[in-house]
DNA sequence: TGTACATCAGTGAACGCGCGTTCACTGATGTAC
DNA sequence: TGTACATCAGTGAACGCGCGTTCACTGATGTAC
């Protein structure tokens, strides 16, 4: 076994956290076992207890890794009102619906999440703020705090939306339902621009 | 043994196939163990595939049940706008966000319904179009069909802002955007009305 | 420069457990005589 | 009315398997001398 740098476990630990939040969007959380998580890794499983201290640690942080790289995702669209539209047109689009492991972690695993320890949920709430703030602050600049609610909102609407596409077999009804979903999206925040 | 007439094992059926919906909504399908579903019905694991050719055969039948339940409750309420409010607001309640095992099997299972196998998501698909045609019907008596993706829409707005209130720990937070899920759904239902 | 050693990331077998599923069996029943 | 029997819903032990987790061990490393 090759002896690397310090930096070399930190690497290793980073690759398991990203390759198990895709599998885990893929799969589920309870779909995803601790031997598989390593094996995606390019590990065996013996060394899953060197980098977590459980599932669930994984799992909080997996899951925040991921929101954060959807916050990266979400502010490369440009401010203002044709950038959130962009965004919402790729939210929704059947190229999200159909490659959850490369998509919104809340779609895939929000009401596996919602039966997740406490330290799990508080993970993803914090997280979830750290993107929702963002967008507020980018949206509403002189009052960030009160749009936080309205972005939550459309969050919810949008990730909804998406799970239900993503259910739904009939593939023109769930073409048809990310449609309707953008423009229900854009007229909540219109909605929301004019109060 | 007591042994009872025909209608017994029908009886015993329906029995396991409403406390697993029950259980299913509360722990998850893959948190829900065969021997566990069993002992909620007051049964052990090895009479149930007397009743059921697999557990993915009880999730696509417990699944249409619990929507049917669904249904009826959706259509307890009166026709028209004032319904469709009270609706709304119950839906998107603390004590349904609370009490997952009493609620809509869309905000406890839907992302895991998305990993279930074809049949299982056409059983979904199935019915839960059987609700939203008829409450597209009583919104739109006379034109129920275009009627039907804006009522999946609202469906899924409040479906994801309900998941997602039961993932954030902030309480103030949660309950605040249920709030806003409320105004949010019933701006989209009177946009629709509108045109 | 060469050798002995402490380090430590990762290995892989094993732990007890619960999973979905199968099956030989039980025992109360309604029916046949 | 009384007895023998076929029925069949339900029992409970067992199957192989994968789960999360533990641990004795490996072996390439940088360091000490």
């Amino acid at each position: 076994m090759v002896r690397y740098g310090k930096e070399h476990k930190q690497a290793t630990r980073q690759r398991i956290i990203e390759t198990a939040g895709r599998r885990f969007k893929r799969d589920g959380i309870d779909g995803s076992g601790v031997a598989t998580l390593m094996k995606d890794a390019g590990l065996t499983n013996g060394a899953f207890y060197a980098h977590f201290e459980s599932k669930e640690d994984l799992v909080a942080t997996a899951v925040s890794e991921q929101l954060r790289g959807q916050r990266e995702w979400l502010t490369s669209f440009e401010p203002g009102r044709a950038g959130i539209e962009a965004m919402v047109h790729t939210y929704l689009s059947p190229e999200h619906r159909d490659n959850p492991e490369d998509g919104c972690p809340s779609a895939a695993l929000l009401d596996e999440l919602s039966r997740c320890a406490d330290p799990t949920k508080q993970a993803y709430t914090d997280s979830v703020l750290g993107i929702i703030d963002d967008i507020a602050a980018r949206l509403s600049p002189h009052d960030p705090q009160s749009a936080r609610v309205t972005v939550l909102s459309i969050y919810a609407l949008m990730v909804g939306t998406l799970q239900l596409s993503r259910t739904l077999v009939d593939r023109q009804l769930a073409d048809d339902v990310l449609e309707q979903g953008i423009r229900n999206a854009l007229a909540v925040l219109d909605a929301a621009s004019a109060s």
